[in-house]
DNA sequence: TTCTTTTATGAATACGTATTCATAAAAGAC
DNA sequence: GTCTTTTATGAATACGTATTCATAAAAGAA
């Protein structure tokens, strides 16, 4: 391991100078930098991250705490934030949730000092809260959201709820079955909110048998379709409360002789990319704006990082319907 | 932010005292102990991984290189390789391929001090190479290797395009076209060095006209398929050498209305979990083993870290051919 | 010339931890 | 009782950098 000081001494100059050669070339005499540039290419030094971000108290790192990545969705808003934070100079730590043990991530990404957190995986009611307050590192929550505030950057999950839902609606669909994950999760219990107030505006009742919450694993989803099919007077529309859930609801229905939207309708929230370009194109809702919210979280966790504003960063983006086809009227 | 020796002042003990707590209990006095633990609880301490990283010379993370995770591919392995590294006590550090100008991600990745380093992002002629070895950082490539070796774990390309081939031409298949990505990565090139050594053991020419590359961008995918079926005589099979490569292209066949495998076969490979279970089976070439490439190279870096082995840890790993259903006789 | 300002550099220090070394106190051997 | 070993602790140091402070040399002002 090559320090600046070897440098030093291969240059004959003073550890400062080699420091100030990487960081104030300005201070230093011409003709000792190129001694000092060349010395450091003669031993291939690299600066020591470590030791910097002791000095500098900061890590130029960031840690991400993502849902799975067999979420397409995930999968966009991880691209997004890697590269975004590539572009500013921050490299990213990457967790995944864990839906046994979340507070095992948490307390991992926090013994790790990073300069801002960016995650999806809080619930409505997280006692991780508090342990992220404690600990004065930055952060900022996408898609989900905390009942104690904090920054964050979600859809209007509420609207989004009744905009798939009014549409099923207007294509004369009566028997729809809401399949989504946990109500714990904000983005779950908007779009069931959403549901449940247009079903209940049009006098239809909801309950057990047309609000199925998931874990949202696949075999989850497999069983509880199942159930929902095996009813007698099977729904004609299901409301799947993500893309992804959509996209496996539609696998499986397929797989077993259903044809969508003939027999049966599907429409999904999220709006992912691959809901566009697929063997079908899923109807879905999503947000007008076109970034998507893990590139506009860690915009803000950037800014957040260097500008410590007074006030949390709030925003609730608008949705609207893309209406594919994978509904039809009936 | 609270240190070791502000919880040594409150407890009344030295710095070292703290730091034997934490790293050494056996060496402190039961009393001790409780004063010193009550005392972290009391301020909230949390022990400064940069400076632990500092003096131990050892960050506990890791550095990815991957693939993108629009290649289903690629969320298999960047899932294995988060995860286990986590069951192992390592972070990780997560950068995505940069086609435009990888180097600068390698630079990114050298400059940042790191235990390791995994990537699948190598290419057979890369002067990467040369640089990652000056670095001395323990480093393993999955799923594509180099020409001067280095630790290495991958599937047998050749067999798999050997694999792929015999099965289309055991369907009778004689109009088949490869489709596939820059021959500079080993995993293309092997693929395709199968496709052609078997078309021509049965005397059948490889030329442009049923060998295409692409830069696997949908865009490009989308432009060499038009391309292929523009022709007179169309082909009755496609060889995609990837599974992410093969469902867009089945995705592109629905929407121009062929139906597969009736009108067209289409193989890949890979074996992806998605392949298994999406509204049509893929029929595809994967490892007989089970664990996925991401994970078998992160246990074997962390050995690698741990025991710094003498030989370099070169696998390869055999094939077989999972027959599903979007390849059909003719 | 003489005094002041600027420029270039090195010495010293701080960042927060782990660890070695020295030592005092306690425990054990006889 | 004395001598040896063990236990518990603090002081000092190292990790590799950035930065402040001091100072010598050079440049500019008069």
């Amino acid at each position: 391991m090559v320090s600046s000081k070897d440098v030093a001494k291969f240059a004959g100059v003073s550890q400062s100078t080699v420091s100030r050669v990487l960081n104030n070339p300005r201070l230093v005499d011409a003709k000792t930098f190129e001694k000092v540039t060349k010395a450091m290419k003669e031993l291939n030094y690299r600066p020591n991250s470590i030791a910097r971000s002791l000095v500098k108290q900061q890590t130029q790192s960031i840690a991400l705490i993502s849902g799975p990545l067999h979420n397409p969705f995930f999968v966009e808003t991880t691209t997004s934030i890697v590269n975004y934070s590539k572009e500013r100079g921050y490299n990213v730590n990457v967790h995944f949730e864990n839906f046994g043990d979340n507070m095992a991530v948490y307390q991992d990404v926090l013994n790790q000092k990073v300069d801002g957190i960016i995650l999806s995986s809080i619930l409505y009611e997280d006692p991780i809260y508090e342990e992220l307050i404690k600990s004065e590192v930055p952060f900022i929550m996408f898609n989900r959201k905390h009942k104690k505030n904090g920054h964050y950057v979600e859809m209007d999950n509420v609207q989004a709820g009744r905009i798939a839902t009014e549409h099923l609606l207007s294509l004369n669909h009566r028997k729809i079955v809401w399949i989504g994950g946990p109500l714990s999760m904000t983005t779950f219990k908007g779009r069931f909110d959403g549901f449940k107030e247009v079903m209940l505006e049009k006098g239809i009742e909801v309950s057990d048998h047309n609000c199925k919450t998931t874990d949202t694993s696949k075999s989850d989803i497999k069983k509880v379709l199942q159930e929902v099919l095996a009813v007698k007077e099977r729904p004609t529309a299901i409301f799947a409360a993500t893309d992804s859930i959509a996209i496996y609801l539609i696998d499986l229905l397929i797989e077993k002789g259903y044809r969508v939207p003939d027999d049966i309708s599907v429409i999904g929230v999220d709006n992912i990319a691959l809901s566009q370009h697929n063997s079908f194109q899923l109807t879905t809702v999503g947000m007008e704006e076109e970034k998507d919210l893990g590139r506009i979280a860690i915009e803000h966790l950037i800014e957040i990082i260097n500008e410590a504003p007074a006030d949390f960063i709030n925003k609730t983006y608008k949705n609207k319907l893309y209406n594919r086809s994978t509904t039809k009227k009936i």
